[in-house]
RNA sequence: GCGCCUGUAGCUCAGUCGGAUAGAGCACCCGCCUUCUAAGCGGGUUGUCGCAGGUUCGAUUCCUGCCAGGCGCACCA
């Protein structure tokens, strides 16, 4: 399915080929022929700025060149007018009845209007959250929670074969401290240095001696190992109950602690050191990084012969590489961000490229205010914010699509106060409520038997100035969902339903969908309820998208 | 000291590959429910796009420097 504006991309760059041709003109063809909605729209349906930016290869005005295409795209079938203004932009209007084939396409396409073939055949792998299982999912987390799983859909509905990890961080000296911590609980006594305070602590000790009273009768030891072990199994299921219900749902849990239970970490080494990037210094195992631009060489295995955080690292994406992944996606903190360098290093050491291969992003971190103040959040204090009790204040649906609508490398502030309403401060709900109310149109429709399949839809009678901001706006939506895809940002996926959302909004008190009164029942009706039907299905689409639910009634 | 991110209306923020008069929402004022959901629509008010240079037909957008804020710079994880 090709939309309008690729159609007509095409056919720029179609007509120029031929103005060269012809000899007509001598220019650089360009790589991409810039084509954009204009926000005025006396500037037609559709505006291209290609004649200033061919004008200086070709030694002529630009308002010279935008004539010549201007008489070669006025001869296209679906174009109705074309007009240059200022100083050489070309300003193109779609016949209309053209314009609303776009309500058949959708309506025929479903749930797949707005995929694409962008990523097609390509596996990649997300990664993203990465917890330890020490504790439950909270603020921290949940940007990614809700970013990340909506990437994972715009992936996938650009053609991709996606798969979402969820990397435990289930090895180490912070997991022997959990265990520690909470044995310590369990006994009463004081959380050992650097360790996990907080209530859950105590709750989840008293659970585990609950369940079983013997493990107080081991020794020291054993009971560290118990602790850690049934803490460690009752955090992770209750990390995986909550993003579930969070609505993200990951493909692969993958432990840590099995990449050197497995052999992938001496695996990965091996791989690295005939890579010819490894060397030995001071008693430890070195990774050359410097070689790709890294400030200093890394440790991959300490001097006592631990391996370091850094050598579980190169493991996995070494690991992921040879389990088929084309391109793997790290979403991290930005107190992470020092990585990056690092990360894309480990790609260039094991031979990749870390343009291609690896692709990271930093999401800025999230602050929350409640009650006119910032909340402070401190694990060590067991001031957390859980992901439950995000949940529980303002719902899934508000949570995820707040967090999801800003771009990630801006740090945002969620006030809960403005997420609990249920207003337009709230831009889900503007939405939401668009869908809502476009079905409420529908069950309309069919209780006052107004015929709207899409044999009854008829495209010349669509000629308000509404209908044809919301054809424009219909029609846009599978180059949204390319572009989300193309650069990671799903972000521009809410931005757009907001946006399609007003449009609705403004169709819908101007122009009257159903008849009224005895009014008889005529063709203006069933195609606008098929325009509603269209609306409504790439609204549904697109919180999809998101994670977020289109509800039928509001 | 080095590095990453950010700076746009009173507030929270969009702004695509450099385009036309820089946009939304909130807040404030005024209108619209005897017919499909008023969680909506219409109108009004609001700008040194952090500062200074550069690149060019054109810069909020790209480049350089500076200022301010956030976050990092381990044989920790």
């Amino acid at each position: 399915m090709s939309s309008h504006s690729d159609q007509l991309s095409a056919q720029i760059a179609a007509a120029l080929v031929e103005l060269v041709a012809g000899g007509e003109i001598s220019i650089s063809l360009p790589v991409a022929i810039p084509l954009e909605r204009p926000k005025n729209r006396d500037h037609g349906d559709y505006a291209s700025s290609i004649a200033l930016q061919v004008a200086k290869s070709s030694g002529r005005p630009p308002r010279e060149i935008a004539e010549l295409l201007k008489g070669k795209l006025e001869k296209l079938a679906d174009v109705a007018a074309v007009d240059i203004a200022g100083p050489g932009f070309i300003n193109i209007t779609l016949e209309r009845a053209s314009q609303a084939e776009v309500v058949r396409q959708i309506l025929e396409a479903g749930a797949g209007y707005g995929s694409s073939k962008l990523l097609d055949g390509i596996n990649i792998n997300l990664e993203f959250i990465s917890a330890n299982p020490t504790g439950p999912i909270h603020l921290g987390h949940t940007r990614w929670a809700a970013v990340g799983d909506a990437l994972g859909r715009v992936l996938s509905a650009a053609g991709a074969s996606v798969t979402r990890e969820f990397y435990i961080n289930d090895r180490g000296n912070q997991m022997e401290l959990f265990g520690k911590s909470l044995r310590a609980a369990a006994n009463k006594e004081e959380t050992p240095e650097g360790g996990y305070h907080g209530g859950y602590i105590t709750d989840l000790a008293n659970q585990i001696v609950a369940q079983d009273r013997a493990i107080l009768d081991l020794n020291l030891e054993e009971q560290n190992r118990e602790f850690l072990k049934r803490g460690y199994a009752a955090q992770l299921a209750d990390q995986k109950r909550v993003l579930e219900e969070f609505g993200t749902k990951f493909d692969n849990w993958f432990s840590e602690m099995s990449l050197h239970d497995s052999g992938a970490v001496t695996h990965g080494l091996e791989k690295l050191r005939s890579q010819g990037h490894v060397f030995e210094a001071d008693g430890a195992v070195w990774l050359r990084t410097t070689d790709f631009g890294d400030d200093k060489d890394r440790v991959l295995v300490k001097s006592g012969g631990v391996p370091t955080y850094f050598s579980s690292d190169t493991a996995y994406y070494i690991n992921k590489r040879e389990r088929g992944f084309d391109i793997c996606i790290y979403m991290l903190g930005s107190d992470h961000h020092g990585y990056v360098q690092r990360l894309k290093t480990i790609a260039a050491c094991a031979g990749d490229n870390p343009e291609y291969n690896i692709h990271v992003l930093i999401g800025q971190l999230v602050k929350i205010m409640e009650g006119g103040e910032e909340v402070k959040l401190s694990k060590r204090a067991g001031t957390i914010i859980t992901l439950d009790e995000l949940i529980e204040k303002v719902g899934v649906d508000a949570a995820r699509y707040t967090l999801i609508r800003y771009p990630v490398d801006t740090p945002m502030v969620m006030d809960v106060d403005i997420l609990k309403k249920h207003t337009n401060v709230n831009p889900v709900y503007y939405v939401q409520y668009a869908h809502a109310r476009i079905s409420g149109v529908i069950r309309n429709a069919d209780e006052l038997s107004v015929p709207h399949a899409v044999s009854d839809f008829d495209p010349s009678l669509l000629n308000h100035d509404r209908e044809n901001e919301l054809l424009g706006a219909l029609a846009e939506f599978p180059r949204v969902v390319h572009g989300a895809a193309d650069l990671r940002e799903p972000h521009r996926i809410a931005r757009y339903l907001e946006e399609l959302a007003g449009v609705y909004h403004r169709f819908y008190s101007d122009c009257r969908v159903l008849p009224m009164g005895d009014e008889p029942i005529s063709a203006i009706h069933s195609t606008r309820a098929n325009l509603c039907m269209a609306t409504k299905q790439v609204i549904a689409n697109g919180l999809e998208l998101l994670g977020v639910s289109a509800p039928e009634k509001m």
